[in-house]
DNA sequence: ATTAGCACTCACTCTAAACGAGTGCTAATA
DNA sequence: TATTAGCACTCGTTTAGAGTGAGTGCTAAT
């Protein structure tokens, strides 16, 4: 990063991102010692402004018009520029009502959730949902439907409730497999899935004998627990809101955003990246910086959220690189503490 | 209905329909006569179009433009003129596979559906779950998460599990809720969840003495069982392709189009009407025959599909308007049939 | 009844001119 | 030396007007 600019340098940059992000227009010289109360002429402003185009920070869409803060621009003024905003009483309330209302299962608090983030930030909202293998187990149970058909409840720590049917040859009774529920969950309770698909795996080759009966049915069990990426959940709300933005005013725009917001697969790599990249606080992607073509003119807002203390998954909001960010940051940041909160005295 | 048209007259409207859903610009008089063979001049066109224009079929942008059809027109093509298309073996094909890819629960099955359907149409692609209260109930279990949390599992037979967590005070080991399990499954394999509610309701009547330390929890899954409409499941799929429509070129309509389609309960109404409304065959709905006012401008193909030989949930293609009824009709119907059949064989 | 021909309409396109927001540079000023 | 006022210049946008052409309705001839 370029070393830190001059104090007077600094508050004409910012001067120009806030008054962009409001208006969506290039802002010019004289609209700038009009309205912000800098103290120096608009030829200064426009000596200053030269200055920061060299520097890469702003730039100008054509020759007779004012700057627009490039993507370097929104970094600067997102490291080192910006006052979080404290979100008002009625923004904390919206949240907390939100999760009052009887929500208690995790997927409900992660539909939620995305719903609450795009409801503030007049922006899309993204969740995603921890990697069931992660989990740690809470229940096992197996629920016999038909002589060949077994139903799987598998339920984690969090909440997470999963259904897999397996389908066997031999008919085995809802007594019998109570047993076996009873027995698998002695050794699993508590484990991640990943690791009780391996302790199944073992104890059937330990206790071969007994399990006989059982062992197709637990072979099925194990490959049924292996969750694909691509299923994993998605919460998405308010993408419409992306049209209210004079940027997205054109419908090959829309179409390009919106094909990548519903193409899931890209998404949930997107949100998986945030994963691994933001560390405690809040993480922002700005335009060019989004490893995804289709994204380059999106910012992303992200934080993770914990179970048990480890980082499970992401939430945040998805808009234009004109964006608010210190508005957004503040909203991810409340709802992320605010539902680790909760995970934590879920159970 | 206007009383039927001469043939000329249905000759020339078809023509202007079938001209109009594929270029999307209103159709003027020597253009009809060059592409399509009518065996009359342009001038007896125009005054054939006359004729049309006075019955409501077709009208005209602004004076001098060419005509292009009405919903009363689009309505008329539905009835008389338009031929069935039949799919194409490839068509058939894309179908037959997309449901022999190992798909086996009915949320899978819709939720591929809602795929093909946009898929193959080009459109947007939308199928309704059935409501599960309607369902006939296969299995019911009980699995003790904590002291005060315990899973309720329903499945019906069309395969569509449920998940409620019940919160009670008393501590139940997963023995008395297998016993519980068991005889409740005794009294309602078979019988609808809403019926089901009613014998649980009146077992525990009956009951009571046993059913005492039960009775909480009975109480309570009787209050779950229910699910509230809003709820039932809706899966869309190739909403982006309403963008590719000229007609859905501007961003307030794809504004408009798309916060229906995604504010959920009004397109879940929307299916529900289907559901009462079409027979058996393929019901079309066309602009402002639509109930909906986000919706005048476009149209509905949809067709109903059964468990059991009940009507259980609906499916459809929705797009602009202008849309190539014929092939849209073929699509539908094959595919309700399709899954008709699969539901049929797949408990 | 059909058709050829003609006058008329009106959205769209193209061009040129006027406009104005904004810049960069220079000379004057504190 | 840093700041500012002033001015020439740039260039996207707006506006008006002429021209174009697809299409119509009407009328007279076939």
């Amino acid at each position: 990063m370029t070393g830190k600019l001059s104090d007077r340098n600094q508050e004409v940059l910012q001067a120009i991102v806030q008054h962009y992000i409001v208006t969506a227009e290039p802002v010019g010289s004289r609209t700038l010692e009009k309205t912000f109360n800098l103290g120096i002429s608009s030829a200064t402003i426009r000596n200053v402004m030269a200055d920061l185009e060299e520097l890469g920070l702003i730039e100008q869409p054509h020759t007779s018009a004012g700057r627009i803060p490039t993507d370097k621009g929104y970094r600067y003024y997102v490291d080192y520029l910006m006052m979080i905003q404290r979100l008002t009483v009625d923004e904390k309330e919206c949240i907390q009502d939100e999760y009052q209302a009887k929500i208690n299962e995790l997927d409900r608090v992660l539909r939620g959730t995305s719903k609450i983030l795009s409801l503030l930030s007049k922006q899309t909202g993204v969740v995603i949902a921890p990697n069931i293998v992660d989990s740690r187990c809470q229940n096992l149970q197996l629920i016999r439907l038909t002589s060949k058909k077994i139903l799987m409840v598998t339920v984690t720590y969090a909440g997470l409730v999963k259904n897999n049917i397996i389908y066997i040859d031999k008919d085995l009774s809802q007594e019998i497999l109570n047993d076996f529920s009873r027995e698998i969950n002695k050794k699993i309770i508590g484990v991640s899935l990943g690791e009780a698909k391996k302790i199944i795996a073992k104890e059937l080759q330990r206790k071969k004998r007994e399990f006989l009966a059982m062992s197709e049915l637990a072979r099925k069990m194990i490959s049924e627990i292996s969750l694909p990426l691509e299923e994993r959940q998605l919460f998405l709300d308010g993408s419409t809101n992306i049209i209210d933005n004079p940027e997205f005013h054109y419908a090959d725009k829309i179409k390009k955003i919106f094909t990548t917001l519903y193409e899931k697969k890209t998404l949930i790599d997107i949100m998986n990246n945030c994963l691994t990249d933001s560390g405690n606080g809040v993480n922002v992607v700005i335009g060019e910086e989004n490893p995804y073509e289709t994204m380059k003119n999106c910012s992303l807002v992200t934080a993770i959220y914990k179970i048990d203390d480890k980082p499970m998954g992401a939430l945040g909001i998805i808009g234009p690189t004109r964006m608010p960010y210190d508005k957004m940051v503040s909203i991810v940041d409340f709802t992320a503490k605010f539902i680790n909160n909760l995970l934590r005295k879920m159970p």
